[in-house]
DNA sequence: GAGAGAGATGTTATAACATAACATTCCTTA
DNA sequence: TAAGGAATGTTATGTTATAACATCTCTCTC
């Protein structure tokens, strides 16, 4: 994922998607479900539960932890965002059309973080598993370091 | 790991082999330390935070929190347990002699955890790291699934 | 052996993350 | 329009983790 680039494109994109895909699926992504995502999908950057809840209260009315957790597990669900592990966050997935296992590239930096389906990857973890007679039924790839352009911006500064 | 094996030399050695290494590197292996990592190896398992709180409390002396927090901050820092980041739980390092990032197959029926270092594993998401120009600094490789044994065990019931 | 300083642990309180259990509302469809 | 299931609201609580500060315990120096 560029980091320049219509943001704006990219949540529009989403949300369509998502549409597209639940009504071909028959099931409802409802007007909280819808606003959940389309929050998750403010940046390219994991977002807590705790954060949504915030957001997506106002002084009249508070949403409350189980709502956005059970928004967040249809979405998760659906496989229209990703639970990163090691920060307790979510992203939005950039390739929803069919389920997927995500390795995720995570920024320490500026937070951004970029999916991708290497092939190779999870290949590699196929030929550990067979090794070990081990039944694969979920893979977590996490990388946490630098972007490319924080490094740049560490380089110039 | 086999799971048939003498546990209790897992244990010794790995008490013995964290000895060795933290008088070589002039860090302290404190009893509270020593007590927690003795109480990670007590099975192939994952631990928890609190489940070591637990069994490290007693009637007349509880331990609190942050005092066992401490205690595996020290032993994740030395490498003599890993973090377990889908779980939440602790497990202690195979090979403590010297830093590494280890990829953990975890059985969600009987929740042996394995460590493995294939280098396979490591160059594939090395290679995805160079293509985006991506810093990696950890790497976090969770493979949840059955284990052989309870494959077994599931297919002779 | 008194005192200084670092490192480790104890203590209190609270922050951050997540779910159980049950009530109510909303949608579909018969 | 009544029934039933799906979704959301509400209350309470469970679980995981850390901040902040006090005390203790070594070791080193004088
Ligand atoms: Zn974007
Ligand atoms: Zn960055
Ligand atoms: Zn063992
Ligand atoms: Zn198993």
């Amino acid at each position: 994922m560029d980091h320049e680039h219509n943001h704006d494109a990219c949540i529009e994109q989403a949300l369509s998607s998502a549409d597209e895909i639940c009504a071909r699926r028959g099931v409802r992504l409802t007007p909280m479900r819808r606003k959940v995502l389309e929050r998750i999908w403010q940046s390219h950057e994991a977002i807590k539960a705790y954060d949504l809840i915030g957001q997506l209260s106002s002084a009249d009315r508070t949403v409350k932890p189980p709502t956005v957790y059970r928004a967040l597990d249809f979405l998760l669900e659906q496989g229209l965002i990703h639970r990163i592990e090691s920060l307790n966050g979510f992203v939005g997935c950039d390739r929803p059309q069919k389920a997927h296992q995500s390795q995720l590239f995570i920024c320490r930096d500026c937070g951004h973080v970029s999916e991708c389906g290497d092939e190779g990857i999870r290949r590699a973890l196929d030929r550990e598993a067979a090794r070990q007679g081990f039944h694969t039924e979920a893979r977590i790839v996490e990388v946490r370091g630098l972007c490319a352009r924080c490094q740049d911006r560490a380089a110039h500064a």
